[in-house]
DNA sequence: CGTACTTTACTAACTAGTTAGTTTAACTAA
DNA sequence: TTAGTTAAACTAACTAGTTAGTAAAGTACG
């Protein structure tokens, strides 16, 4: 077909093959989890048949743990940009909440694995999550660690329990986008329009700004330089799970 | 068998197999979802032969509709105790939020359905949701935000979006039960040792006592009072999803 | 010629839902 | 009191459809 045509040696066009594989993988997994996804869907949104699926991963578990890997690494070196930037403590602590945020517009088809795996794990069930702990989170996590008591040593930020207040920011980050397409029907405002966007990255950042800073008036100086340098990532609406409205309408 | 021994009449007789195969329902559903759940499994729980689900509930989904609405009445009534106490507004508002976090704790079979069902929500296939809004949240929102602004106008609450406060009170509690069974693999400490939900609990009512009160000195001690005569329900860990541990060991 | 695929045709396992029949309790007529 | 009748509650066994995964034979192409 026409998807072929710009790779010319045998390998280019099979790592090219490969992850066009994954990322039909990654929306399809995604969206319905390892048990709702249908392989035979991933192969036609691939554009490539269903045995071609076993030729490179050796099952739906094997293809499943392959696009939860390759995602999780991207997650893992943009966060991990975010708090080795270098800037002060605080001013790290406040670009990886904002960051936290857009990277859960940007990416989540994550998102979506990570819902799905939470209560896969729950059950006992989850293989990936073991990985995503050593090779991800708990590495971010110790990062986060130092960065917030470098800054409490610093006199930067005020002694305040870090795992407390990371637990609110994500929280609400997260919980922002579970609960978006109930708030649609909620609410009179859309949630994924650029002011409710806007209004949301603000909140969090001068929150923030406030919450956990020794001199306030420096924190809300760093929320506004922050904010300023960090502009809200372009959403392409069309690939959120969420936009069905103007798919039928 | 020994089930049928203690009711008489064929009514009551019945009426109990129905509530039976509902709570079985309850849990199957909440663990795996509408598309994942097992009618033969939630027939072996509730004790009958699978056909009888059938005959009370006309389809899977009938019985699913059937426990969720079951469930969601109960939340409800809940919720609404607590926004309706006759206090002031200001401890009305940090009621509910520590109630909100008890809830989830005692009811947590109702937060694997809202999760399943908000993943069901975003590929626009819940029927379930729009009963919900309509009359669960839609009702409860209202009188939380009346409550909220009752509190502003009569100078106990300072002029803030309830909306953005609320929801970083709401995803702090359900991101804290969504992602605790990472957290037990991220940590050492276990997030349902009774520690770390008194800490959770203290920090998130003194928190909003800080945060939304004019008079932090009347926050804080409404927050107090508010923690001093809410004792933590007794967690019935063995029915908690999360607590494989000792199901194995 | 070998690598990267496609095509077709399977199977083994599983699952929602059905059917046809049995048991149980309560009521009725002799 | 009891034998007969009925309706509701319940079951065992099956059907029909779906899905992951396989096998084998073939094609396109550098």
């Amino acid at each position: 077909m026409s998807t072929s045509q710009s790779a010319h040696s045998p390998a280019e066009r099979s790592a090219e093959t490969r992850a066009r594989i994954l990322d039909a993988a990654l929306s399809e997994f995604s969206a319905y989890g390892l048990a709702g996804a249908r392989t035979d869907r991933i192969a036609a949104a691939a554009g490539v048949n269903k045995a071609l699926l076993y030729y490179y991963f050796s099952s739906k578990e094997g293809l499943y743990l392959a696009a939860f890997e390759l995602s999780a690494g991207k997650i893992r070196d943009r966060s991990m940009a975010a708090l080795l930037k270098g800037v002060s403590p605080g001013e790290r602590i406040l670009r990886t909440a904002l960051d936290h945020f857009d990277r859960i517009l940007a990416q989540h088809e994550f998102q979506g694995l990570m819902q799905q795996e939470m209560i896969r794990l729950s059950k006992g069930e989850s293989k990936a999550i073991s990985i995503l702990v050593d090779r991800v989170f708990g590495p971010l996590q110790k990062i986060y660690q130092a960065t917030f008591e470098e800054g409490i040593s610093s006199g930067e930020l005020i002694s305040v329990d870090w795992k407390q207040s990371q637990l609110a920011v994500i929280g609400a980050n997260v919980f922002y986008f579970i609960s978006a397409p109930m708030m649609r029907q909620l609410d009179v405002a859309d949630p994924f329009d650029d002011g409710a966007l806007a209004l949301r990255r603000k909140s969090l950042v001068e929150f923030l700004g406030q919450a956990i800073f020794q001199d306030r008036q420096h924190g809300a100086e760093l929320a506004c330089r922050v904010l300023a340098d960090t502009p809200m990532p372009a959403v392409e609406r069309d690939r959120l799970p969420f936009w069905r409205k103007h798919e039928r309408a």
